[in-house]
DNA sequence: TGCAAATGTGAGAGATACTCATGTTTGTGG
DNA sequence: CCACAAACATGAGTATCTCTCACATTTGCA
């Protein structure tokens, strides 16, 4: 759909979106002038209704300048995804970083899950963004490696303390538990908040019970070699 | 964002998010041909990409005629989405009917699993629709409702065989335990088939156990009143 | 058969994403 | 302090898209 401009430093177009890298004080600033207000316009009305001339209005600079920076629309939605998406891949293996048993595992698993919650709480958009990302093939595969990525720490840790439980079967599992971790969020915020509370109580009861339940390592339901779809 | 027309009949537009209710043969098949060749185009390159103008084309019809039936472009997904919504409840609700016990319900459950990932995979274009739906936010609380009408019929027949446990506690259960299946199915047929396998195989395993677990009713890690926040 | 209602049509109005030629600001070496 | 190149800013313009509307055609029925 677009063509490369190819700006002049960033040979490696590796983790931005940006269309340009801003060196000067005035447009790293406005970059995130431009981000926040995108943010403030998708948590009012979602990415469809998002118009680039509303943010360039709202951010107090011209069109042109908004492509300065970013090459398209979805570009700044990715950008805003990559940014939650960091941090929420730096909670979690800060978290996961402490742990020395499968004990400590399931205590870590449960206050990250919590940690988690407030975010969505306080940043109720990450609903939102996510939403946007949904509609566009390229940017649902952002999501799909965060679920991944979130796995795979989890995986990290698990696999050191179920000794004889194949890794792909551990890795499969924590994939699923960290996908729908984000899902149960993602649906807690989008009801009330007693009800919000009550569902993701439920899900934490629901994976922590696999984690010290029988079986080698724990995780005995999730954790199935022998089962195979009839 | 757009004015009635007011159809002739269809005093209520309850159910249908068709502008003019075709009433001659001709017309009702054209219905058909606009969301086949729709939802032909959503699978290939995703609602973003699709084009009214394509649909026409692709359809042997006229723009003009396009936009007889359907108000808008969020119209033609709506339809798709409301048509595969009352499939999922229909099938949910068949399978809930034969239920007479704890266990029996157990094993509906099982085949309910089975029955719906056998219809994301043969239709993986759902996922491409719900997707499409998640951009709107009239459309996302669809597929919200969608979510508590499955667990409602869910929760109806749970509560049967759960005589001490408080009502809402299971509406609650019942409702993540549908949500989360929608997302794993549609996490399911975004990955690999085999890894797609074992991942519902993972979630059928978690959620099964609970309904043969200790406690009155099943349901036990699920389930827990005392259960608050912190 | 003739008429009214239903349906079909596509040029074009309005709106939006994105471009590009040109003007302005910033940092820097002399 | 100046000059100059690179970075940055601008907004009218272009391409493309959604959706409308005035008019043509087809259908069912008395």
């Amino acid at each position: 759909m677009k063509q490369e401009i190819s700006p002049a430093a960033a040979s490696a177009d590796d983790e931005t979106a940006l269309r340009r890298t801003p060196s000067q004080k005035r447009s790293r600033e406005r970059v995130e002038q431009i981000l926040a207000c995108a943010t403030a316009i998708i948590q009012e009305k979602g990415s469809d209704a998002m118009r680039m001339s509303e943010v360039a209005e709202k951010a107090g600079i011209s069109i042109g300048s908004l492509y300065q920076y970013f090459p398209d629309k979805a570009a700044i939605v990715r950008t805003l995804a990559e940014r939650y998406n960091a941090v929420c891949s730096e909670c979690i293996a800060a978290e996961l970083a402490k742990v020395t048993s499968l004990a400590e595992l399931r205590d870590a698993f449960a206050v990250l899950f919590d940690i988690y919650y407030d975010m969505f709480l306080a940043e109720p958009v990450m609903r939102d963004i996510w939403s946007a990302m949904q509609a566009d093939k390229a940017l649902r595969e952002i999501d799909l490696q965060q679920s991944r990525i979130g796995g795979r720490l989890l995986a990290d840790v698990w696999a050191r303390f179920a000794p004889g439980t194949p890794r792909e079967a551990i890795d499969s599992a924590a994939f699923l538990i960290m996908h729908l971790g984000d899902c149960t969020m993602r649906l807690a915020v989008s009801v009330e908040r007693a009800e919000g509370d009550q569902i993701v109580e439920a899900y934490k009861r629901m994976i922590l019970r696999d984690f010290v339940a029988d079986g080698p390592g724990g995780g005995a339901s999730l954790i199935d070699i022998s089962g195979v779809r009839s």
